[in-house]
DNA sequence: CTGAAAGCGCTAACAG
DNA sequence: CTGTTAGCGCTTTCAG
């Protein structure tokens, strides 16, 4: 096995090759230090022929900040994750700030990974939808790294956060599937522990219970495919089948609709609705034609790069940004009857 | 503003307060390293009192190596890319490489964030089906950065690569379909200048030929959903409507899927087969159950993962490997008829 | 405007 | 086994 010796070129090499000191070749490469026109250009035409590029561990070594963001993420097989990440590479990117990825499934306890990724100096960690259990948010205030919850928050402030309002987007499904005539609801709960669940969750039986509606029915989905279908399937295997079922996910809902339309042969949107959360781009297909509350993801995006940005200089603030979102109205729900 | 002044704990902090020498403490933390035993615990301790994480960014400096692979993504609405992520981000993680996300749009030429990405002092860059320049591949050799291409390869040897077999996976699928009694057969291509594309194409178009089958049809479909479903929407329209499409992968064979049900209200399966290439999740449900050519994503992975770690001590080595896949037949695809 | 010198936090010989 | 001594490649005073 050969040694990996690769010599790299420093500042001083291509300082020798100029003619000029290394702290010389240091003042060319920062934006706004004072240098000499002729001198920049002989150290940059040097540093070219070379081959030369800062070391920016030996910067960040200095700097005391890395410019990369640590991003956990649980599992992508939820869209509206997977399109977070794009929009949050994007962002990130523009605004000059790394992504390190890691896997952070479940809440975050146990993980290997995460402790270790506290040691890069990060400027933030943000959470995609990834529980902060007490312990992690003990090792990231000890490690100084401030964190962001994406589409999820906790009840101690240990971290600042960036959701949509599950409040409002809950409470505008039951009154739409109200409007729609719908008498026996049913609801397909996410992961029990997230504030995104709960929330969701008591706004839609809030709602219903304002409206005199009873005993609506309740489902473990967890926001998996695979369980959120058996959900369905014991919705609608049970005697007393809904007639409007309300997913605390887009995923979840398209397992739902795959159910009710391929196992029970039911015409959905008309003998049954379903509707979900998110809007994920597949909500549109016409496959599915899903009704659904969006979330705008690039504005949470946004948000979280600017809280971030904040973060970086004064770390001990704490902010809680909640952005609204909007009902899209589709073919998998019955609209309100004409009368 | 407040100004960012986090004072880090420093492995002298943890010196003092054990009274020990600050090599000592360097030494608790390294794996192998020759500490009296009681003199570790002590160490042990006062880091954990102080809240003592040893700086990566420091010890990398030293070592040459940054532990960090980067990894280029361009469209994340393909699924399979999606699943590949996922898994290199675990697998990575088991390797104890660290994973840099960095957005790659289209062929990475002019992309600013790349060129400063590889000042990080990567183990490795690792392209998922991103072209690589040969602009790009010149800036990764002067950086001393091995790059390995996933899902793509490029004419001269400037790069590793992990790819399925293509040849195979094609002509399968030819021999699949004209097994099926098909006799119009159509393709809708992937992005023009890929490998992946290539390959798929002539290998599809060579077996059709080679069976004596004239004049199958093409059309442009870019990877893209938008334009495969354009692309879908011309063939089916056209006067000559081919009987069976083979699309390049299984996000455009899914949009070819909604059109020919949704909009032209054709049985999938019997009076059109629809194919794709990949396997994603999404292809086994019931409201697709999509002919596919599965491409094994987590041995690609794997073998992604092998290479970086070759390359990591032996920068020059090149290093080509094709893994095989398999043909899963769905509902989507007319089966060969009994005789 | 520029060079010399002092570190950032850590590892790695080198003597004890 | 342990402390001392050099740096890794860079930024940043501090004098010129």
């Amino acid at each position: 096995m050969t040694t990996n010796d690769r010599s790299f070129i420093t500042a001083h090499d291509v300082a020798r090759a100029a003619g000029v000191s290394q702290s010389a070749v240091s003042r060319a490469f920062t934006p706004g230090a004072s240098v000499a026109p002729d001198t920049r250009t002989r150290i940059m035409e040097a540093a070219e022929r070379l081959g030369y590029r800062p070391n920016l561990l030996a910067r960040s070594l200095i700097s005391g900040r890395s410019s990369i963001v640590g991003v956990g993420v649980g599992d992508l097989s939820n869209p509206f994750f997977v399109e977070t990440l794009q929009l949050l590479s994007r962002t990130l990117d523009q605004a000059g700030l790394r992504l390190l990825l890691f896997p952070a499934e479940g809440s975050g306890r146990g993980e290997p990974s995460i402790n270790e990724i506290l040691h890069y100096r990060l400027d933030a960690l943000v959470l995609l939808s990834v529980g902060l259990s007490s312990g992690l948010a003990e090792e990231c205030r000890k490690a100084q790294v401030p964190v962001v919850l994406y589409n999820r928050t906790t009840q101690d402030h240990a971290a600042s956060s960036v959701i949509g309002d599950n409040d409002v987007g809950a409470r505008t499904i039951a009154a739409h599937l109200l409007a729609g005539d719908h008498r026996r609801m049913a609801f397909i709960a996410g992961a029990e522990g997230s504030s995104t669940n709960v929330q969701r969750e008591a706004a839609f039986f809030g709602y219903l219970a304002e409206q005199g509606v009873t005993a609506p029915i309740r489902a473990a989905g967890d926001y998996r495919i695979e369980i959120a279908t058996a959900a369905a399937r014991r919705l609608l295997a049970g005697r007393d089948r809904p007639d409007a079922i309300f997913c605390a996910n887009d995923s979840m809902a398209i397992a739902a609709i795959n159910v009710a339309r391929h196992e029970y042969g039911l015409d959905v949107g008309r003998e049954i609705s379903i509707v979900g959360y998110d809007d994920v781009p597949m909500a549109a297909w016409p496959a599915f034609s899903l009704t659904s509350y969006a979330q705008p993801a690039q504005h949470m995006v946004d948000q979280t790069v600017r809280l971030i940005q904040i973060l970086r200089d004064d770390p001990d603030r704490h902010e809680d940004v909640v952005v609204e979102g909007s009902l899209v109205v589709r073919g998998s729900s019955r609209a309100a009857r004409m009368r």
